[in-house]
DNA sequence: TGTACATCAGTGAACGCGCGTTCACTGATGTAC
DNA sequence: TGTACATCAGTGAACGCGCGTTCACTGATGTAC
């Protein structure tokens, strides 16, 4: 009978089978639900279910166990901003992927602000600095199309200014509006749709045909 | 002999004097040496030389100290990005601005990202917010003379983009340079010249006269 | 000019808190024979 | 098919730490008379 309800559930095994990937899960959960600021091994190994000395066997150590987190994330920003299979001008994939990265910060404000925090990660970590850089590249890339350079010519400076630009902009957009200094632009509109006009206002004017 | 001692020091005197000003700098001073990180109540106590008690007495909590350097850090900001007295094409002053923003945040990291910790500051602080405003609008006050709008004016929505996505790309590339992900950008040269020199291309590129 | 007293800036000791990390352990799993 | 044993994932209790905040206090200052 014990035996049977131990069995009934893999959650009450002693071992669980795949407490890494559970641990990494939980920790992002934490991070959509309250942000950085709720975030601690010991939180994170509670709504895990598990006792607060398991996330040290696995990630050693805080930055062990943020690392991998942000490492998944980064790799969902890179699918976020893939417009590789999109038909349309450069420009335009451009702008797309510009609204794209705004709207994964502003999804997941948790994981865009740990994605950043180079304090609490660990330059090291096996894929993190790997993943950040597929992130990067699929704007590279899209940068590249724009100016007809193919993968292996080095970026000249008007194509590494456009590229820096881009990033910066709607870099430094997505921390305004996470930060709410960007309120007084709503004009009364719903919060969703006043951050697309002006980011569609902004990316138009700049970024024109 | 013991009196004179005392005497001979303001900083000995049991009633400090201007303790709220000397908390407000040591608090400044830990950011500039340390950074947020190093920050807290304590710390600045000791770095004033006075009891762990006694920022309370003047800031009851720690977001009341904070907030208080964040004001003055705003104001930093404000002075900073003051062209008035400049002779020069909007377009030029505003180029100007944005170098000074970016320059202020590397200079002065642990202001800056005080500055945007919301979470570390209590809005209804008399004059945070309003000092934010003024720096704020040192940057409209440029936009607007670039499409020759006077103050009462309501920005249209070109002058809108216009602002927006200048502050947000010096506001992204001062995050993103100080989180060194733009360290692929310096190619060897010193770091300072080489961020100056991206961010003159990118300003130029994307500010036409 | 001198005295009494109210004010309040700053003290110092103590509080409870949640944190990351440690360590000897327990018990499930899988392999060798 | 059954037994012995090595491995190692996860436990649970405990550690020391620095933190923000509290509170009764001390002692300097300034004012009223």
């Amino acid at each position: 009978m014990k035996k049977a309800r131990k069995c009934a559930s893999r959650a009450q095994h002693y071992h669980h089978g795949d407490l890494r990937a559970a641990l990494v899960g939980a920790a992002d959960d934490i991070l959509a639900e309250q942000g950085l600021e709720g975030f601690t091994l010991r939180a994170t190994a509670r709504r895990a279910g598990v006792s607060i000395a398991a996330p040290a066997h696995h990630f050693g150590t805080v930055t062990g166990l943020l690392s991998e987190v942000a490492k998944l994330a980064f790799d969902a920003l890179a699918t976020h901003l893939d417009v590789s299979a999109i038909e349309a001008t450069p420009t335009q994939r451009l702008r797309m992927q510009g609204k794209s990265y705004v709207r994964f910060a502003l999804a997941h404000p948790g994981r865009f602000h740990l994605m950043f925090r180079c304090d609490l990660l660990d330059d090291e970590h096996p894929g993190l600095r790997e993943a950040a850089g597929r992130a990067f590249a699929q704007l590279e890339q899209t940068v590249r199309a724009k100016y007809a350079l193919d993968a292996n010519t080095p970026l000249d400076s008007t194509a590494r200014a456009t590229l820096l630009a881009a990033w910066s902009m709607v870099h430094g957009f997505a921390h305004l509006a996470l930060d709410g200094k960007l309120a007084d632009m709503s004009d009364g509109a719903a919060p969703e749709d006043a951050l697309d006009r002006a980011l569609s206002e902004m990316l138009i004017n700049q970024w024109p045909d």
